[in-house]
DNA sequence: CGATTGCTTGACCCCCATCAATCCTCGTGG
DNA sequence: CCACGAGGATTGATGGGGGTCAAGCAATCG
């Protein structure tokens, strides 16, 4: 079992401000463990009691629309933690996490992290912190649905991706595996429909597609397209 | 100059759990206003620097899409607190909050209430919880926005404002008074699309208008229709 | 190598954004 | 008290975006 105090992920995210003895004992009671590509974190209607830290992969965490299509809330990579709101509400999950690509996550137990809660200042601002990131990303996205077209949406995705997953590198592809109907469940579309429009923005060179690698040719284009031509 | 420790408001938001002490001095510091309707108490790109908390009356929260048009991202209404994320974070405000009807607010300055949240527990952690039920209701709008048609969405919202501003009583109109555009706004569609559903829904006896006034007749079907009919 | 799953393209049609014209409502000033 | 103007509300007409069904194609896997 490794480590908490000697893990890098930790400094990506609020454990970082953990004190050293408070790591040592998260490091006594957490679990390790490895998840493969397309195997459930947890469910909606799941109690989590706890948080996952992503070590190394990525996960989509999604929710169920009630005409019965998944849309995909956000990405949570290697460095993010996953399961916050459980933290401070005794209710079940209302998200869904499904691993990406073949992952590795460390799971530490509600009531050693609340602990730390109500002692460790530093850490508690964090968490806030990086809940008000995600409360603004998610006016963000709100926005973005209610107003723009599919084809904004997609090109903001892409740049979204880009720079979250890419490199300085255009010729290489973006450091994530996603089908078109995850990508469709991104956007909130009908699979056709991304990848129609996937098509025609690579028929324009704003993109290259190769399988299911991306590459992003023209993100100064795609910009311009995201903010409605 | 109301006092803070008198005001029943309080109890309804997260100021509750400050002490008797926190109280007096944090009413030493706010600042009391009346805001007329239609105007604006911060606008997007403005320094907030402290936390509005809500005495009477409702105001919009919302942000522009780079296409030009004002997107509603919540309510805010008596009770409520409004403006929490700058104290976490010292960027700019990416959001504007205009006055619906008359309003009386309190300001807290951000430094008070950044002490307090570094001292009183149970404060910051009723902070938080209020931030996961926001993230929360945020991944709903986002599923909503993303999955449900402009009908599906409009029957939602008129349901959500019948749950926060409706009475028992079916006689009675909602409690709040939006205009068509507001409602467009909400449910992120044009004006005329708005308008036409309303009528369409008023002709099927779920709904009455009567000028701004909104009477909910029939919340189960129209329960029904948000969930995809 | 079948067979299942995911990808792609075509055809069709409905929802909804947009433009335009009219009606209504309310505040203002004569 | 009424007239008038301005902004909001309503309804009609129209075109395009995008959802859906269907069929063919590629890829992955036992």
């Amino acid at each position: 079992m490794n480590k908490c105090e000697q893990c890098i992920v930790r400094k990506l995210n609020s454990l970082g401000e953990l004190t050293k003895d408070e790591l040592v004992r998260i490091s006594g009671c957490k679990s390790s463990d490895f998840v493969k590509k397309g195997e459930i974190l947890f469910e909606e209607g799941d109690h989590i009691n706890g948080v996952f830290c992503i070590k190394d992969g990525v996960c989509k965490v999604t929710k169920m629309s009630s005409n019965g299509r998944e849309q995909i809330v956000k990405l949570v990579k290697k460095g993010d933690l996953l399961g916050e709101r459980s933290l401070v509400s005794e209710e079940v999950s209302n998200l869904k996490a499904t691993a990406i690509n073949d992952m590795e996550i460390c799971f530490i137990p509600k009531e050693e992290i609340v602990r730390d809660l109500k002692s460790n200042t530093n850490f508690t601002m964090s968490i806030l912190k990086e809940m008000a990131v995600s409360l603004k990303e998610a006016d963000n996205v709100i926005v973005d649905m209610a107003q723009k077209t599919v084809k904004q949406r997609l090109a903001e995705t892409l740049l979204h991706l880009n720079k979250t997953y890419g490199s300085e590198d255009l010729d290489k592809p973006l450091d994530i595996q996603l089908s078109r109907e995850d990508i469709a469940s991104i956007i909130g579309t009908a699979t056709e429909s991304a990848i129609r429009l996937l098509s025609a923005f690579k028929k324009e060179k704003l993109i290259h597609l190769k399988g299911k690698e991306i590459y992003i040719l023209n993100p100064k284009k795609l910009q311009h397209i995201a903010e409605g031509f």
